[in-house]
RNA sequence: GCACCCGUAGCUCAGCUGGAUAGAGCGCUGCCCUCCGAAGGCAGAGGCCAGGGGUUCGAAUCCCUUCGGGUGCGCCA
């Protein structure tokens, strides 16, 4: 149940109702307006600026918009559920609402308990298939502390998608197939080596020269004996290539499984073109040439100051500056290879042919450059059809009670994610770097994450969860024999719930289903976080004012039909936070041991 | 030189795709525990939304421009 989205559709039907009299035009976009919550709960419940919208639109029938929200707030008068709808401001129509309105949406929120705000089964004409593509780190290392924002950015985000309705596949696209894999490869060789005996001495510049590497090279060891050993590079690069990424991607995974991590596709780069189905890069080539979109030339070099090998060729490129690129993109490198951005090209025509709607991909702030040409890329393959969604994540910066941490760059010595994860737990490191938007930079401080006070916003949430549960054990204490359940709770007189902070409360639980389906809109998870530690503030505020008012107290002995009233209303939140809290992928727990 | 992202309270950040008098936390000042978890709460001070133009009923939000910060700039991934 949501009342503003209920609420919009009634406006829009009076709006119809005036297009059909003639008043005003038939086609009215009705998505423009919105039904919000006022600025001020002082104005009312529901706000709607649909007069203002349409100012232009109502000229001809109306003379000026207010006179045409007078006329939507005559009509919303009528309805049962409103009490009053009245004009104020430039043209604003604020409803206030019977209060059994509220009571339903309670009773709606406590029958359908965790699957409350989620999409409801109606909306099979917005829904849409989404791929979400995340992580995506080269699989030469662990994982560090930026590759982990995208993924719980990426992870969180595709479970929204799934909670407003939509089907959502998680996927990870392997880069496996580039010089850097080969690099990998040379440098497992060389902790192979060092596992059968060798002194390798420092690890050569050009190699990576992480501890990481040691146990693959004993593994190598181990299953290959001395057999890769005297012999040319040809002989065994494939092979320890094929081995070492296998044990990269192992770690990968695990890295990403402490976060709660897992995707259901992981795509090989190197399958694009070694693949069943043949050669896919060449055909999305030839399809982009089919198209007229393909064509060799030269490049003018960037302006500014020029790389040291410039050489002026003609190159095979692609006309992405027809869909809004800067220049054309090389396809194909001097060598007769593909380029990254080639295989890109292939790999999201897979996507496309897949079936999806919307492609989301996550990538680092680094990668910014790029987006333009996937862009142009994604509307070549598929007709302007598919939307893409390029989500950017900004740095982390990893502090420690205020002071930077060292992450010299040397000889593998940086901070893994792993090592945060197992250092400030799992919780503390998704909600954070959920409690920010992606494209914002980050600090994450590791001292203030585990601290456990209202500077820390996980506690803060998880700690408002708990006080509900606390609060039901001490219900159960005062009164024994106590019905708590859902079901129970939900035949309580909820007429009762009169104070201005309970009122409060039920409003904020009513704008639940709103959140959701902004935040996946918008494809940004941290409103559902912002929302969630406001609900936790509100909660918490009302739990004080029974410090000073006993008569506030959810649990009040002599009152019993209050009592289950106000247990009904925290059962309720609690079960918001915790259906929230599982979309980002953070426990709610029953006590804060 | 060009492109993209960013600039909101002393600090860290929200601001619901253009709405009403711009919000929260920290820090600062002053309060609240015989009482459901003070691991909390209440109140106060603090702003030319980087500057300047424009679009319209209405701009922190959209467009142009200047300044300041970040990222990237044939064939690397």
């Amino acid at each position: 149940m949501n009342i503003f989205a209920d609420f919009h559709a009634r406006v829009a039907a009076i709006l119809a109702g005036f297009a059909k009299a003639g008043r005003l035009p038939d086609n009215l976009d009705l998505a423009r307006f919105v039904v919000e919550p006022p600025r001020e709960a002082a104005l009312g419940d529901l706000a709607v600026n649909a007069a203002m919208v349409f100012a232009k639109e109502a000229k001809a029938g109306f003379g000026n918009p207010r006179q045409l929200a007078t006329e939507i707030a005559f009509a919303l008068a009528e309805d049962s559920d409103v009490s009053q709808a009245e004009v104020a401001g430039p043209g604003f129509i604020n409803i206030r609402l019977q209060p059994h309105v509220f009571g339903a949406v309670l009773r709606a929120a406590l029958a359908q308990g965790g699957d409350y705000g989620r999409a409801p089964q109606g909306r099979v004409g917005a829904a849409q298939k989404i791929n979400v593509e995340y992580v995506s780190a080269n699989p030469t290392g662990p994982m560090h502390v930026g590759h982990g924002r995208g993924a719980v950015f990426g992870d969180a985000l595709a479970s929204l998608l799934e909670f407003a309705g939509h089907t959502v596949t998680r996927e990870y696209y392997i880069n496996d197939a580039g010089a850097q894999v080969d690099v990998l490869a040379r440098s497992a060789h060389l902790r192979y080596r060092e596992a059968l005996g060798e002194n390798v001495g420092e690890i050569p510049e050009g190699l990576y020269p992480g501890d990481y590497l040691v146990p693959v090279g004993k593994a190598l060891a181990d299953k290959f004996g001395k057999g890769l050993l005297d012999k040319p590079e040809s002989d065994w690069l494939e092979t320890v290539r094929v081995f070492a990424i296998d044990a990269m991607m192992e770690m990968i995974r695990q890295d990403l499984a402490a976060l709660n991590i897992t995707h259901e596709v992981f795509f090989s780069e190197r399958s694009l073109t070694r693949g069943e189905g043949g050669d896919k890069v060449k055909a999305a080539i030839d399809y982009l040439t089919s198209k007229n979109l393909v064509y060799v030339g030269r490049l003018a070099p960037p302006k500014g100051k020029l790389p040291d090998d410039w050489e002026d060729r003609d190159q095979t490129l692609f006309r992405s500056t027809q869909f809004g690129d800067d220049v054309d993109r090389p396809l194909l490198k001097s060598d007769g290879g593909y380029t990254y951005f080639a295989s890109d090209i292939a790999y999201h025509k897979v996507k496309i042919d897949g079936g999806y709607n919307t492609l989301i991909d996550v990538w680092g702030a680094d990668h910014g450059g790029y987006v333009k040409r996937m862009d142009a890329a994604v509307k070549a393959l598929s007709g302007g059809k598919v939307a893409l969604d390029v989500k950017l994540c900004q740095l982390v910066k990893l502090m420690r009670a205020g002071e930077p941490v060292k992450m010299s760059k040397r000889a593998g010595d940086f901070v893994t994610l792993r090592e945060v994860v197992d250092e400030v737990g799992v919780d503390a490191v998704r909600f954070m770097m959920l409690y920010r938007k992606n494209d914002a930079p980050l600090e994450f401080d590791l001292a203030k994450v585990i601290e456990q006070s209202k500077d820390n916003a996980v506690f803060y949430v998880q700690y408002a969860h708990a006080r509900v549960k606390s609060v039901m054990r001490q219900a159960l204490a005062a009164i024994p024999g106590l019905d708590l359940s859902a079901d129970a709770l939900a035949k309580a007189d909820l007429a009762l719930l009169t104070d201005e902070g309970e009122i409060g409360l039920v409003k904020m639980l009513a704008q639940f289903p709103r959140v959701i389906e902004a935040a996946a809109a918008a494809h940004e998870p941290h409103r559902l976080a912002f929302y969630l530690h406001e609900l936790a503030s509100l909660l918490h505020a009302q739990w004080n004012r029974g410090k000073d008012a006993a008569e506030l107290r959810f649990v009040n002995e002599d009152k019993r039909d209050l009592t289950c009233a106000r247990l009904a209303l925290i059962l309720s939140l609690s079960t918001v936070l915790a259906a929230g809290l599982g979309v980002l992928g953070v426990r709610a727990p029953d006590e804060m041991r």
